[in-house]
DNA sequence: GGAATTTATTTTAAGCTTAAAATAACTGGC
DNA sequence: GCCAGTTATTTTAAGCTTAAAATAAATTCC
């Protein structure tokens, strides 16, 4: 067999021993721990001040970027969730006045979605709150924390983006 | 009125200015924005792959590594989820036949559950694949990065908690 | 211009999730 | 030993979420 002596290069690693990712899946439990701390936490107190969910808070969000108002693709795109789920939140939301459905002029497949003057009004001022919430919530980083933070946060997810893009290949 | 003109010390920001948190606005939601990806590409792959939901994976995950088994409270801890939510969750995975529930010998209001055999080697087979996953969605972070970016998040979940603690005070 | 494909949306079925209320059992103080 | 308060779990109602199939309209390619 083919077992001589490997003389130099030890370090070389083409002998594939299995390495383990565990440094990985424990900085993704940790991202995960956070996202759901704090989700929970903006979660609750939405309910609790507002009497709104966090989808509802969030398509708003979306929404209050774009005062032309967006399809519901582009919603789906923007919240990263599917377009089935859309569905009935943009009914809900109709249903209690925040936003309308108009349809599309140049696409009649397309509905175009629009805060109301109301919707607007009343996002805006939870979107000031909720600002405020999460300031305290990250109160202990420092300018310095965050910067890195955002800027290693940027490198995740171009990282993701690449290896969830490549498998399709 | 009290207005006579300060001496000194303009910058002392006992004026209260309205103060922005649009950074760390930006921080949350890129945050949630990496975690969102990861967490749908890994939903979708365990399905695929393994015809498997994300919550089941997750129960299983938590499960494994306690082989004595825990209490559904322990659980819900753990996981960062309501009660009522597990329940459903571990009758299914019972029925399925990867997880029995037995009465706990020292409190009749609690159940213990614990993997069977058929429960952790599945587990297993799919966390080694699962691990792989994580590896690449992380891949173009040096190790470095990955250490920086474990700190941060550390310091963030130290913040939000202190955040959320002090709230009910 | 018509067929094939893509895109926008809805529907369906199943499962997940929460909050809140209800049950039941445990614990501590008297 | 009993009462009050706490803890473990389940139930309920409502809403969220996904994947997959269905529908309908737009676009692309001969």
């Amino acid at each position: 067999m083919d077992d001589q002596a490997i003389p130099l290069d030890a370090e070389t690693k083409a002998v594939e021993m299995p390495e383990d990712h565990r440094e990985e899946l424990r900085l993704w439990l940790r991202l995960l721990t956070c996202t759901t701390l704090i989700e929970g936490e903006v979660r609750s107190r939405l309910r609790e001040r507002f009497d709104v969910t966090l989808p509802r808070f969030d398509l708003m969000a979306q929404l209050d970027k774009v005062p032309e108002g967006m399809t519901l693709s582009d919603l789906s795109k923007r919240m990263m969730v599917s377009n089935g789920n859309l569905t009935g939140l943009v009914d809900r939301l109709v249903a209690s006045g925040h936003i309308v459905r108009t349809a599309s002029p140049t696409d009649r497949r397309a509905s175009v979605i629009r805060l109301t003057e109301t919707g607007r009004a009343e996002f805006r001022a939870m979107a000031a709150e909720h600002e405020h919430w999460i300031a305290e919530l990250f109160g202990d980083l420092t300018e310095k924390d965050r910067s890195e933070l955002m800027h290693l946060l940027g490198k995740t997810k171009l990282s993701a983006r690449r290896a969830i893009q490549g498998e399709g290949q």
